[in-house]
DNA sequence: TATTGTTATACTCTATAACTATA
DNA sequence: TATAGTTATAGAGTATAACAATA
């Protein structure tokens, strides 16, 4: 990127490009501490630890998945999968089910209970932190479209 | 057993408010596996843990900083800084040095070849993913703006 | 023979508590 | 008495390898 740059605008920024300095402000925001420690509240309030309440996380919340499809969501290897699930069935938060035409596979569902903290951890991720309520619908939709853009290429160039 | 590396997708919008949307893309972005897998080639070259190449990126390249300092750089138990110190003394990456005033205090300074690791581990972290390749000068000025907004705004929140 | 999941195990990450040496 | 750093230690996070059951 040339420096053509902008105007003097933030000080400590002053001889990075408009993208890298961008890309250093979306680290901070999504680095935001507040998240953590909710995530910590919810650890304490349901007694397990960060690898379940990630799990809680990214478990569809009405269908099964089997371990090793939960393993490539949580992008870790199939034998913590199985800690982590033993977890979760200790807690009463989920079940392993006999897969209806391979015996081999596992699913998961989650409990009752489960569903409803599932649910509440997965909002907890989906909501924007507090910040995004100081911009203007205008700007919000701005921004949408090009990170949406942003995403895109960045998919297409992990293909490359 | 294979870990896939898989992107974490972004979710589909179609219920989302635009902040929500750009939300959970900013989350995806940021998430890019690939650094991590520059980091652990990082940390291969270099020998040392994730920990190390962690505490090289937040070192101060020509400047010392005390232990506690570095510390609350990386967000850290002070205990951990001494174990991740003494590696990269090990690695004869940096040193302690007593500090001119008060004798309790020890300031890390890197060495000629940490300084050199150290610059590179924060050029890998400041640089943009490639998709970033793909916006245009005014996109990338009119995202800065924004994230510059949404920046200020979370900080603001936090002392609230 | 290949695949799904589990067990056994070990290494990394990180904190807490108790301690030493200053201040 | 309070602060900077260290030591000892333990628990959480996570992977690897060997294995069992099923395909």
């Amino acid at each position: 990127m040339t420096r053509t740059s902008t105007r003097a605008n933030a000080a400590t920024h002053a001889d990075d490009s408009p993208a890298q300095e961008a890309w250093g402000l979306m680290r901070a925001i999504t680095h935001d501490p507040r998240r953590m420690a909710q995530t910590h509240a919810l650890m304490e309030e349901v007694g397990v630890t960060l690898g379940a309440v990630k799990a809680l996380q990214l478990l569809p919340v009405n269908d099964a998945i089997s371990m090793r499809k939960l393993a490539a969501r949580l992008n870790c290897d199939n034998s913590y999968v199985t800690t982590l699930v033993d977890v979760l069935e200790e807690r009463g938060l989920a079940r392993r089910q006999a897969h209806p035409t391979d015996r081999r596979i596992k699913m998961i569902v989650l409990t009752e209970n489960g569903r409803h903290l599932a649910s509440r951890a997965q909002a907890m991720a989906a909501t924007p932190p507090p910040g995004f309520a100081a911009l203007s619908r205008q700007e919000a939709i701005t921004l949408c479209t090009i990170l949406r853009k942003l995403d895109t290429e960045e998919r297409a160039e992990l293909l490359r």
